[in-house]
DNA sequence: TTATTGTATACTGTATACAGTATACAATAA
DNA sequence: TTATTGTATACTGTATACAGTATACAATAA
């Protein structure tokens, strides 16, 4: 077969299918917190059974972003001012760990790399494209996790993050006090950090910042949130 | 109905039991890491169809106990030292972040029920009682988790300690140096720390103790831990 | 009226059936 | 013999069917 080899195939199952569409939907803010899915209905509007649609389901329970209560309704999961807290100092701790593990492995590409998205978050801003800008947002802080080359570090950061995600889109959806520039401000700072490999320095910006965005979040939210009980439970 | 009422009733699905079934097998070092599970065979093995065990086995894989690739077997996880350094790294930052949360909510009441349950481990100790001892080193390290009310710190913290208890119980199966006073001697200087409210010496005993525990662990197990990929893997 | 009970309906949980893929091994050709 | 291909079998992924539970609302009695 010559030199040529073809790159692996990687299989997707409808399932893997259904649960990138259903995690999306509920981070994007589509489905409100709180709101109920019935498992028949999106199998009857993705055209597929019920079997691949519970799995996906039981994926995204455990992902924390799906409540499910036996034999009642699935829920989306709602926040109470509470979760909120838990949400994004889990995360801020999650990242303070991160620094630890990463900037042993991290050299001067890396800080271009981050340097590079913080130049494509002001484009962003520049031209008010604001969901380009989380996906930017999450890329800084993923590109530094991922560089602590800890897989279960990862994991658990990834679902903060998707709840810290979907609750900054429920705010943006909401409100119109969004400040997109203090992300760029937050992020020069942290890298500055980093390239000093002051680890102390960018764990304290991360809580700083967390406690900041935390206080934000439930403000602005409000009376939007709900209690730790998805409206539906008993 | 007079004053009485019944305590509600926590209906108990059979893919709970199911889940519950296979995690303790797991943990327990029922299942040698890396070996296969055939959903058929299990299903035949319980009597119940193959529906709820898939449900169940989705549930392990995302608690980090099982993998499964698609089309392909399902697999106990198997620990490569790079793992092992990874599950007790997590447990550790997990814990330090529990004090944090934990300690402006105990009093001394909390204080007794902990140095009880090291009384409880001194008396398995002496009774040579080893799979009462390693409950009860978990209860000592839940108590405070939980006391942080932190249900997201909670969820991952349980992840951990699963796989760092399934590291256990195998080592435990192969070895026999096991020095089981050690863990009274933690848990009394953890206590102590607690008791002083100092956060950062709790903290340093975690770390200390943990990249310890990590250490021996790779080292006895030595030869028998495999790589990160599940042995059947491609 | 209002609180309680009965009944239909909608939805979830599990079993069964079958299609699709991986694996093991036999058959074939060099 | 050894490498390759064909074929049977085992196992996973998904659809369908049905039983069990929750929910909504009508019927009934006070």
């Amino acid at each position: 077969m010559d030199n040529f080899v073809f790159p692996e195939l990687k299989q997707r199952t409808v399932e893997d299918e259904i649960t990138s569409r259903l995690r999306n939907a509920i981070i994007g803010g589509n489905f409100a917190p709180g709101s109920h899915l019935n498992e028949t209905e999106v199998a009857k509007q993705m055209n597929v059974s019920r079997i691949p649609i519970r799995e996906a389901i039981k994926k995204l329970e455990q992902e924390g972003l799906l409540v499910r209560h036996t034999n009642r309704r699935v829920f989306v999961v709602s926040f109470s001012a509470h979760d909120v807290k838990e949400v994004f100092s889990m995360r801020a701790n999650l990242e303070c760990m991160a620094f630890e593990w990463a900037l042993p492995n991290m050299g001067v590409d890396d800080f271009v790399a981050l340097q590079d998205l913080i130049a494509q978050q002001k484009n962003a801003i520049a031209s008010e494209d604001y969901e380009n800008l989380a996906g930017l947002d999450m890329q800084f802080h993923e590109f530094i996790v991922s560089k602590a080359k800890h897989s279960r570090l990862l994991k658990s950061w990834y679902e903060q993050h998707a709840q810290s995600q979907m609750l900054l889109n429920v705010r943006f959806r909401k409100m119109s006090d969004y400040t997109p520039e203090t992300v760029v401000r937050d992020h020069i700072q942290i890298l500055e950090a980093i390239k000093r490999s002051d680890i102390d320095a960018a764990k304290l910006l991360t809580l700083q910042i967390s406690e900041r965005v935390a206080l934000e979040c439930c403000q602005t939210l409000g009376e939007f949130l709900g209690t730790s009980e998805p409206e539906g439970g008993r």
